[in-house]
DNA sequence: TTATGATATACGCATATGCGTATATAGAGA
DNA sequence: TCTCTATATACGCATATGCGTATATCATAA
């Protein structure tokens, strides 16, 4: 039940439940997220941190970047992130986040 | 997206959970769930507050006594408390709840 | 092995949160 | 209308949270 807590917690914060969403469209690394959602990019940081350490997402190296996505193995992650999507097919924001994020380049972003 | 938000930071707190995870068992009022749960009162009344403003629990008055439960016309609630509601299967601090709560008696529990 | 760049952490601050204790409110029943 | 009692709120306190700015870390690519 505590990490069903944790869980929730993690997922109760606008910021985070934004790049939750995001995520959840596809998998991508922080700079991508910083440029998408707009968010300076310690903030990305620490809300990862914070979903990865509640078990909502999963980290992948690629190269010279960390690929953060769901935590699909998660039964309980798997269900509340797939409700909470549902209910963001109607919200402006997330739409226009999935957006940018389908078509964020890392290495257009980091090259800057 | 903010109401997800609401209902997300209602359910992410332990005494909030463990009284929705009890109310998905059987409505009831504030007393009943106060001694099933050995919480004080107003701990008990101010946490339904919270989740009644956050729209994750609806109540019906029936005489005397205000019983509350789980607000199912939502989507969202109804598939995050469902979700909650099978890890809590294996919670023994939810299943000891849930079994004081179903043979919890007002009648009695008022009339002390 | 070194330099570069992607990611992570530290620190400080303002705000939010949860609870215990005491007290108020409001509706049912007489 | 008045009383009783189930429920709600007020207040104070300790703790938790989120973010901006600055800086550290560390794996990769050269």
């Amino acid at each position: 039940m505590d990490e069903t807590i944790r869980i929730l917690k993690a997922l109760s914060d606008p910021t985070r439940l934004r790049i939750v969403l995001a995520l959840s469209a596809k998998p991508c690394c922080v700079c991508e997220l910083s440029s998408a959602l707009e968010l300076p990019q310690p903030t990305v940081s620490r809300c990862l941190r914070i979903l990865r350490d509640a078990g909502v997402v999963v980290t992948t190296r690629f190269g010279r970047w960390i690929d953060y996505g769901i935590n699909r193995d998660n039964e309980f992650v798997a269900s509340a992130v797939e409700a909470a999507a549902k209910v963001a097919k109607k919200d402006a924001t997330s739409l226009a986040d999935k957006k940018r994020i389908r078509t964020a380049d890392r290495e257009t972003i980091c090259a800057k």
